[in-house]
DNA sequence: CTGAAAGCGCTTACAG
DNA sequence: CTGAAAGCGCTTACAG
């Protein structure tokens, strides 16, 4: 069996009817006498025909098939959210086709070019930063609905969490715990998700006068973040300036920090280790999406909770309703996070700690207090 | 301009040649003059013309994609597999198709079904456990390389690392610092990994009698490792019945582990600390595949480093050299583990600290020394 | 340097 | 309940 390649026409002849009586018995439709059935169904099986999923994209002038456009797939939360949105649509008969861009627009556009060649049913996308989707292009993706990320300007659906009040909480909960000084490393200054965190960050210290936020945007990276944080943490008073057990009402420099993502989180964790600092006594940490690490570390890492497999199941979900021919009104639909609290936030001690000040990177040394925290041209900070 | 729908017989009746001149003209075949080159792609861009891949591939009878099915891409491991293999893959004018499986031969199945009704240029493959891959079936994807796991008894080049060698070093270094009884918390027991890395351990112990070696199978998860690993410490003399200071030289339970992969080395980190006992003072740790978190956490896990990307980019250039028409060997390619000595590997205290034996799930209370472990079915345990 | 014809595998009307 | 014809978009020989 399985001769050379078997087709609807060799199946065909060898039972003795038309080409479309096996394409009624493959598919389902129209009727067909359960004789012939019974017959085509054993001319596939000893063939070995398998259908050629080309030749029906071809006639239908449509694949059923859907892309997931993702920024990175090696950061975790790409990772679940994709593995989110197979799940939803497994079962469903769509291929999905799974392209990073690596938040290059220019990749973005390459993948998606390569993406439409195949006449696709719909797209999932985490647009890049900087995207280059336009209103003429979508329906070349066939239905579009973006995740996490939010498609400027687009009628296109979108997933997205309450990232501007979650952050905002984070933030007031630092401060009730009476931190006066918060950081935000954040990521790619356009990220709509970046922005969103950064409004609520700012909302939160806007509603408590005389606390100060700083912002910091990086790659989202670990080794970014670590950078960020170290240059944030080596404006502190440095105890070796200081003595051991000295006291510094006029410090400068964060004793808080929220991080972008589980990434950037790491990163800071490690810089608080790098500078001899401790957590939560010296610095107290909140993260932004849950990682199995976080639960492990000492202290416990508090976390803003992102739902990230229920965003995956409800984009899967809308482009599958979407393709149902149901109309599914654009613009975000927000699922809520939780912030989590574990061990890594606690109220800021008056004293310093005495760390090794063996500082990685280009963390600056201070030598006294009242320094002001250095604003380079891509950040920003406000009081 | 992008009026209805572009094709190359619209482009070609604009500008007033042949389609397959405009055929020629995109494909950079045959010989074109300047001038009806120029003509016709500027009646491309004027229509907004995009090739259709689906009527090329029904052509060709061969589709530009490759698959990519792996077990689970939620595993960070599969994540940077496939990030590997894309990258080797990407410029190369292939599509990528990525497929979990869940490890589960029947969901691999189906996957590969509907891989194989785009007529695919080639398939990279972590088998799943129990895979029903057949030779027969392996043209059916066009070219076959595996990764990471070994098709038993199929013509296929695989790239691996040497999982053998590396736990039995790992193993060695363990016993060189005076463990006697180690554990190994393995995957699933038909893994060809899984086998592998058991050999190594069983290796290094043979060659040290009255050294003591027990694995347990898991499927390979946080919680399915932590399972294992709590029970097994279970095992260890409980301090609540000797008293905190009790030496015990005929505890059995096993002073030092390795982790079958991050997820697992996670379980094993977790279920150490629920039974309240210390790294590495009480319990030595060696990880499979290094992570983010292990230079985070107190102490530094140590780790077999798996050169996941040399892997994917080889069985990426493997994919492409048979796509090119090389001739390409099969079995296996072996890329070298590296074992990173960090700080979760001490020699094991003969006192045993006092837990507060606070053990998570079913680990066994155990009252009194001598205890034997237990070996279920499905588990395997060796002196 | 260029074109007319055929066909890749399938399904959609349209007839019976 | 079943079939003959046409066509989805493209490229491959084959001619000129």
């Amino acid at each position: 069996m399985a001769e050379a390649k078997a087709t609807i026409y060799t199946v065909a002849r060898a039972v003795g009817v038309s080409a479309q009586t096996v394409s009624r018995v493959l598919n389902g439709t129209g009727q067909v006498s359960e004789k012939t059935r019974a017959a085509v169904l054993a001319a596939i099986e000893a063939q070995g025909y398998r259908p050629n999923a080309v030749g029906r994209s071809l006639r239908a002038s449509r694949t059923p098939m859907v892309g997931v456009l993702v920024a990175d797939i090696g950061n975790p939360f790409y990772a679940r959210l994709h593995r989110a949105i197979e799940r939803r649509l497994s079962g469903s008969g769509y291929s999905l086709m799974l392209m990073n861009c690596d938040d290059d627009a220019r990749i973005e556009r390459r993948q998606l070019e390569l993406l439409r060649s195949y006449r696709p049913t719909g797209l999932v996308i985490v647009p890049s930063v900087g995207s280059s989707l336009s209103a003429a292009d979508l329906p070349a993706y066939g239905h579009v609905v973006s995740v996490s990320r939010v498609l400027d300007g687009l009628p296109v659906p979108a997933v997205v969490t309450d990232e501007r009040e979650s952050v905002r909480a984070a933030a007031e909960e630092l401060i009730a715990h009476g931190h006066t000084e918060l950081a935000l490393i954040s990521g790619p200054e356009q990220a709509s998700t970046a922005r969103a965190r950064e409004e609520g960050f700012h909302q939160a210290l806007a509603r408590h006068p005389g606390r100060r936020g700083i912002v910091r945007h990086t790659d989202g990276t670990r080794a970014g973040a670590q950078a960020a944080a170290g240059e944030l943490l080596g404006t502190r008073p440095g105890p070796a300036a200081m003595g051991p057990a000295a006291t510094n009402p006029t410090a400068t420099g964060p004793t808080a920090m929220v991080g972008f993502n589980a990434l950037v989180t790491e990163g800071i964790v490690s810089a608080i280790m790098a500078a001899g600092l401790r957590c939560p006594e010296d610095v107290s940490v909140v993260g932004f999406t849950d990682a199995g690490w976080m639960t492990l570390h000492r202290p416990p890492i508090s976390v803003i909770d992102q739902p990230v497999e229920e965003m995956g199941a409800l984009a899967g979900r809308l482009l599958l309703d979407l393709a149902a021919g149901e109309s599914v009104a654009p613009g975000p639909r927000v699922v809520p996070s939780t912030l989590i609290r574990r061990g890594s936030v606690a109220a800021p001690s008056t004293k310093i700690a005495a760390p090794a000040m063996k500082t990685a990177g280009p963390a600056t040394q201070v030598t006294g207090s009242d320094t002001k925290t250095a604003a380079p041209d891509t950040n920003e900070e406000r009081s």
